[in-house]
DNA sequence: AGGAAAATGAAAATGATTGTCAACTTGTGG
DNA sequence: CCACAAGTTGACAATCATTTTCATTTTCCT
């Protein structure tokens, strides 16, 4: 069950990896693709939403929704987490505790509900914003 | 600084509104507008996205971001406040806690963030869908 | 009444994402 | 070495929610 990985590490899937690799941030499809265009790596622009899709589906990214319904990823550790964001520069920070999740937990199951999941986003301005 | 209120309230914005009181769940503008139509109110649908976006601009209404890029209204209580959806039924509850919000607080201002919102949505299946 | 500001809505535009499909690559077996 | 099948690519078209445009209508105020 080792669907982290591509069925087949080709070049273009290769390059979109390296380009996550390369940077702190959350960045759109198209940034991506503009990135690789930039280092003369040619990969269209379908396969760079194929290959962050795939990556998604895998759980080797973290995915994040712009209020303007731009999807942004960024490679992201393996354990669960969330973000904290600067709405100025983007700055992401990963921040992780029991607390929420428990809190999450107990109040999903004291409504009876099931198989959870949950996404949270904190927003704010960096102290280098300020 | 009363801007709950439209400028003016004119039978389409009465009408969204009313419409919104109506429902208990979560709709998409084109639903609203759906619904209007079966009333025989003629309001048309850009109105409809106007109406509900005011309404977000003045508070009025909860929206949620569906995975498909929707969004998604309801009239919502005036306290800060988060939502439990099932993923099934589409039911809602609202959710409230201090634990999380301090929690929020307090991760962000170890690092330094200010000016601080965040999102949180809990996912899972009721105990009627399961 | 009369003019300005606000609001409406039909139609066109936007823009991210997905679907299509012919061409291309890779792996396998004969 | 040589097909052949499955996987993959990418240019282009299509989708689809939402926004813009802009001419027309309504409301507000004097
Ligand atoms: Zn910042
Ligand atoms: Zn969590
Ligand atoms: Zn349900
Ligand atoms: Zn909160």
């Amino acid at each position: 069950m080792t669907s982290t990985e591509f069925r087949r590490p080709t070049r273009q899937r290769k390059a979109v990896a390296s380009a996550l690799e390369s940077i702190d941030d959350f960045r759109s499809a198209q940034e991506i693709h503009d990135l690789l265009k930039q280092r003369g790596e040619r990969v269209g622009l379908t396969t760079v939403y194929r290959a962050l899709q795939a990556l998604w589906d895998s759980g080797g990214v973290d995915a994040l929704r712009t209020d303007e319904g731009e999807t942004l990823y960024r490679l992201c550790s393996d354990t669960h987490h969330h973000h904290l964001v600067c709405r100025e520069c983007g700055r992401t920070v990963e921040v992780t505790g029991p607390t929420v999740e428990r809190w999450a937990d107990k109040v999903a199951a004291e409504n009876g509900f099931r198989d959870l999941s949950h996404t949270l986003e904190i927003f704010g301005t960096c102290a280098d914003c300020a």
